[in-house]
DNA sequence: GCGTTATAGTTACATATGAAACCATTTGCA
DNA sequence: TGCAAATGGTTTCATATGTAACTATAACGC
């Protein structure tokens, strides 16, 4: 009720804040999309990151699959555990080296990407829609300027 | 190794993918700041937003606090009965309704808040000081457009 | 070649999180 | 009043996630 000041504590006004307000976006932003596709097709948001690397990038490793999603090895082990067992990953071995996988999206696994990505794609142009043409290219270039550009 | 371009299948590029690149940035600059205090203060950063809320506004029920923390009700009970044991909040009942809980910063807490607040601060700090005075007026700007304000 | 160290990936454990069920109290209304 | 529906809050359960330990293979130094 009563929203007391308290000059002497100097609190924080989460609203301004600008790490929780990422948080909030963020979070509001990838569980609109992840709507769209996690029940439909039991996809988890990491193992669509796994697959939309995959359908860029053939025969990655493992390792690399989780350089490019950001996300740790044991969330990509797990991640991949589950769509190879779906049947929309394939997964062999290295020829010279036979700790790595080669992965690659499998028939079933393009389907569902092939499927998924439009939808994202769309969710994307929604929240983009909000933002005039200046503001998107404002926005892309803060991005870039906070974003420690970790392309290894 | 090959980045293969399957222009029939039209994949994504998670660079370029404004939930992705959120979501890394938000992660990233969270993560910094809970650097700072989780382990040092054992608290974690759901216990540090409803203390934050507390600072600001005095005697909420723990439903006002989820409202003003954007997390759910569940997490906010959680983080409370934290706090409360160790001693960081103290938790009335309400006089007229005897489900509500009146909640405000234990001296214990305040004294947390006041070491806690401005390492987030200074942090927040850092990240803006990647963006010049023109960029951060935008980047308020594209977040208040984004941002469905959810203020009740 | 052979032992040490590094790397790819998985497993185990402990903790975090969300959804739904649940209890207590209060509100709405016949 | 008195009872159905709503609300505040907690608990339960199932799942997700991160850290550290572990296995297997490969690379390095001599």
């Amino acid at each position: 009720m009563s929203a007391d000041h308290k000059p002497d504590h100097a609190p924080i006004e989460l609203e301004h804040f600008l790490p929780y307000r990422l948080s909030i976006l963020s979070n509001t932003v990838s569980q609109a999309i992840a709507d769209d596709y996690q029940q439909r097709y039991d996809l988890s948001v990491t193992e669509w990151r796994v697959m939309a690397v995959l359908a860029r990038f053939d025969g990655l490793s493992a390792r690399e699959v989780a350089e490019r999603t950001a996300m740790d090895k044991v969330a990509v082990s797990r991640a991949l555990a589950r769509l190879v067992e779906a049947g929309r990953v394939n997964r062999g071995t290295h020829d010279g080296d036979k700790r790595r996988s080669v992965l690659s999206l499998s028939e079933a696994g393009w389907q569902v990407h092939d499927e998924v990505a439009p939808m994202a794609r769309a969710r994307e142009r929604e929240v983009l829609a909000k933002l005039d043409q200046e503001e998107r290219a404002w926005l892309t270039r803060i991005l870039d300027k906070l974003q420690p550009v970790r392309q290894k």
